[in-house]
DNA sequence: CCAGTTATGCCACTGAGTGGCATAAGCGCG
DNA sequence: CGCGCTTATGCCACTCAGTGGCATAACTGG
């Protein structure tokens, strides 16, 4: 036994590192935890630093904004979706499929404990927080614009402009909201798993949302 | 002669409204002028304030925060689509096709003068900057929330809590900005009949989007 | 143990956004 | 016209997010 299991440890990581990383995991977990009982305005970053016991310039090396310390755990997912992505075979099948598939895969590697339970306070946070919901559509249209690049880098496609692969792309990323919004909303506490369920569900009614037609509700 | 042609005016209204339009009016286009001159983040609300001759309390009295007032324009042709919306026949067809329409018929209705030179700016700030992409993008999500609204409260879906309306409304808007980024990129000053243009392209890319599949690059 | 590197803490500062309150500008009415 | 009533505006002081600079402490490798 020449080393114990590191308890929010990753790798064997030089001592400095580590520290590091367990300063940032106590800043989301501690932030997370404020917020959600006192409201994401209704703590200052002078509070969540004094709670921590860190200077608010360092916060500030580890995230770029108050916002991003909260919506961390996402954004742990697209950034390995994008790993994936690089090495992921196209086959035979659409390209929207492979998307998918690479997200389900993401999603699989998500076993740090208690991801599933960091994301859902994130998401309610946003639900009742516009500058966090801006936040994470905007880190999304970026996930969504470096999957693109990808995508030209790795595959040709008929046309040099074709627009649809970046439709491709924000067609997953919409139907990706929608499912986390659905997961969200569950009563409880949702799993992974239950995340992987309503992803499918979302990804299964695309393709009829652009034939759906509509009764007029009766007076 | 009893009246002349109102400047920037709209109806006939009381000197009062006018007043507050003319000063709003000029803060749009003065923020747009400077932030294009300087970057948005080269010109401070004090600046923007002085040159409009307002107290920057007034400023806030107008608008919600210093990058509403750079995507008003945008946010005009969104709003008619709600308006669009409220009274638009469904007919036979898909709703994604009613809620293109909707788009289109918007469209037509921005009148004003120099409105696509105010959304070419505008569009060009947002995309050099962060936090107006992330306030546009937000404000689209709102937007198609309102819409969603709209739809339930106008027409009956087949299962209550079916994802099919919702994903039809983020289509439409992720088709929306594919347009519109195309739109902003073309070369010279793009008309608003451009934008048409760009936007049937868009959509008529939507289903493809679905079933497009992939050649690996040869290297 | 000794440099060299790198994270941290501290301090002062800019700038966005808010609240309160006095004042002035438009408005309706006698 | 002049009178109150409503509503927009200006001013002031304040909070708080975010930044830059610089000294210091903590890890690292030899």
């Amino acid at each position: 036994m020449t080393a114990e299991p590191p308890p929010s440890g990753d790798a064997r990581l030089p001592l400095r590192e580590r520290k590091k990383l367990r300063t940032r995991q106590a800043l989301i977990d501690t932030a997370l935890e404020l917020f959600t009982a006192r409201g994401f305005g209704g703590v200052t970053l002078d509070e969540l630093c004094d709670a921590v016991e860190i200077s608010k310039r360092t916060f500030f090396r580890n995230f770029a904004g108050k916002e991003d310390v909260a919506m961390a755990p996402t954004q742990d997912l697209w950034r390995t979706f994008l790993d994936d992505l690089e090495t992921r075979e196209p086959g035979d099948r659409p390209v929207a499929e492979m998307l998918q598939e690479a997200l389900f895969a993401s999603l699989e590697r998500m076993t740090e404990d208690g991801w599933a339970h960091r994301v859902l306070l994130s998401r309610r946070l946003a639900g009742k927080t516009p500058s966090m919901d801006a936040h994470g559509l905007h880190f999304c249209h970026g996930t969504s614009r470096a999957a693109l690049d990808i995508l030209h880098r790795r595959f040709r496609f008929d046309a040099p402009d074709d627009l649809r692969p970046r439709l491709a792309l924000d067609l997953l990323i919409a139907a990706s909201h929608c499912a986390i919004e659905q997961w969200t909303n569950r009563p409880g506490t949702p799993t992974r798993e239950d995340l992987a369920t309503d992803l499918r569900a979302a990804f299964a009614a695309l393709p009829g949302s652009l034939t759906l037609t509509a009764a007029v509700r009766a007076e």
